[in-house]
DNA sequence: CCATTCCGGTTCAGTCATTGAACTGTCGAT
DNA sequence: ATCGACAGTTCAATGACTGAACCGGAATGG
């Protein structure tokens, strides 16, 4: 996204922001780590990303220290700073959820521990309590489209009730 | 950002929220709008876009109904739908703030009633209230950085202590 | 053992978007 | 009429993205 780095720019954190994260696919790619993907293949064809723009991504966010690189096994995870991007992405999903999902969210947050409902800043319908990521179950919403096909054993574990970043 | 409608993205709102606002300079632009900016060529010195990627950008906003073009005075501003963007956006600074402004929060949001801090979640820490946007006080914060020219009053006007949604 | 498959990642040419600078056209004030 | 201010366009050059083929090492299996 090459550092703008105006005078007007250096006094915004969002700019910084999206210096890091504001990138084609990158969201997505973190969207997917969330969900448990941790491995380059599946990063790939579970969004559809060519395999060089995927590889430029993930060096980059391990270079910002948003996702680490296990070497051994080759696996991508988020790290700390990664994980504090979840309200960002809830934000967005649910700005998407209210203006283009006309019968209702295509995932649905849950407390794993209490199954309440979590609300878009955070919290627990149940305990009230603010939700750590890892106790978080995300499963399909009134909104999602069951319709077509979903053979590949990556995506239909996306598509059942499963907690945040646990491996596919 | 060409809708990617594959069967995995089709059930995330995430992706549909991206194809809106992840392009590269629309949510800076949407930032500049909630703090007052409204006219073409302000937008267009305050983030030193090209004027092309600016008007390209401002149609798709007005198309999708993000912003609104007055057309008798060429303004634009936030719709609701616009508006509905800031926690999205909010999340994106404090991600900024927290992991690339060492000495604090570049901007400070404060309850413009009654002066309280706003946190990461949108409430006010003095009447724990809900803030709405237009009740928002934005203000340079312990990270700003005050040095190096910045003459144009558009860009002081944003360096002080206002209101968001004020006009310029 | 050797062959095969799987998998992470690279290479490369074609295409598409972005950029910056110059330009057009419209409006209101002088 | 003329000028300046402003919204938006045009266009060539540059850079990013895309898709498909390819490379090489590590597991797998006969």
């Amino acid at each position: 996204m090459s550092l703008p780095s105006t005078y007007a720019d250096r006094n915004c954190s969002l700019a910084r922001a999206l210096e890091i994260v504001g990138e084609r696919w990158t969201l997505l790619i973190v969207r997917d780590a969330f969900y448990g993907v941790r491995r380059f293949g599946d990063f790939a064809t579970q969004l559809g990303i060519p395999r060089a723009s995927l590889a430029t991504r993930l060096k980059a966010l391990v270079e910002e220290g948003v996702l680490a690189r296990d070497e051994s096994t080759a696996e991508y995870r988020l790290t700390d700073k990664g994980i504090a991007l979840w309200p960002a992405i809830r934000a967005l999903m649910a700005w998407g959820d209210e203006f283009y999902s006309a019968k209702g969210v295509k995932r649905a947050l849950r407390h794993a521990e209490d199954g309440g409902l979590i609300d878009d800043r955070g919290r627990c319908a149940e305990c009230g309590l603010l939700i750590p990521v890892t106790e978080i179950q995300i499963a399909p919403g009134p909104g999602f489209d069951a319709t077509g096909p979903a053979k590949d054993p990556v995506s239909t574990a996306m598509n059942v009730p499963r907690r945040l970043l646990e491996p596919i």
